[in-house]
DNA sequence: TCTTACCTTTACGTCAACGTAAGGTACGGT
DNA sequence: ACCGTACCTTACGTTGACGTAAAGGTAAGA
């Protein structure tokens, strides 16, 4: 029973996206697969990153800062003054998720009045 | 007391965003300002389409995308068949909504996660 | 009258994030 | 011996979303 690992196209089916796409990623150190020959073998690190990635992607982050967050969670720093700086990072991380999802709530509030226009309007016809 | 108008600059500095871009969008047919000679004249009306795609925009829609969801909120349709078919769209954008706020809720408990083995790490320097 | 501050169009440039083709390697099956 | 499949690299192409210069019009104020 040793820890699975996976073929660059099982990652790629896996999570719906393409070959191209995960060497990109490597390409951009966002993924470091161990090789056998010229061969690409992931671990769960790596498919744990590529998710992440992809759930960035997802909530509209460029890859610079998709990539500067998922190596927040690589080496918590040992020295006080890095760790201090790491939380205030963190910070601002969580703010702007926030704010995206206060966006969010806005947008679906106003998808939920407009159904509800469309279902008056629908009522109205049947008079 | 006439309906109040923007300028594009105006426009630009109250959402942060630059004339060329909200050329573009005009380009993309999403804004359709009045003209007075050659100059945009904007109302309320795109003034808001303009909110809605700056919104849609930090939520990592693309423009299309964008561009079908303000169109849906222009033209509550006459007609029952339409509407019906208005009102599964609808869901469907719903459903990407909410999906995108499964994805933001996750980054948010991680980014806690993170941030509260960072105090422990901090906190297990001063022993 | 001249400058400043707006606005305009046209058009080429740029950057991120891949797509896509060309050509090669390696392995399992028939 | 050959085929199909899955992997590889290199490298050019593409698309979306603007940036940025060039060249100019208009209206208010010094």
């Amino acid at each position: 029973m040793r820890p699975p690992t996976w073929t660059i196209g099982e990652l790629a089916s896996d999570f719906d996206t393409t070959l191209r796409t995960i060497r990109f990623y490597e390409d951009k150190g966002l993924l470091t697969p161990e090789r056998q020959g010229t061969t690409r073998i992931f671990h769960a690190r790596d498919r744990v990153r590529l998710q992440l990635i992809l759930r960035g992607k997802r909530l509209g982050f460029a890859l610079d800062e998709i990539a500067h967050v998922i190596n927040m969670y690589d080496n918590p720093p040992g020295e006080a003054g890095q760790l201090e700086f790491l939380i205030a990072d963190i910070q601002t991380r969580r703010d702007h998720l926030l704010e995206k999802r206060r966006d969010l709530d806005e947008a679906l509030a106003e998808l939920d009045e407009l159904e509800r226009r469309c279902r008056d309007d629908l009522a109205g016809l049947g008079l």
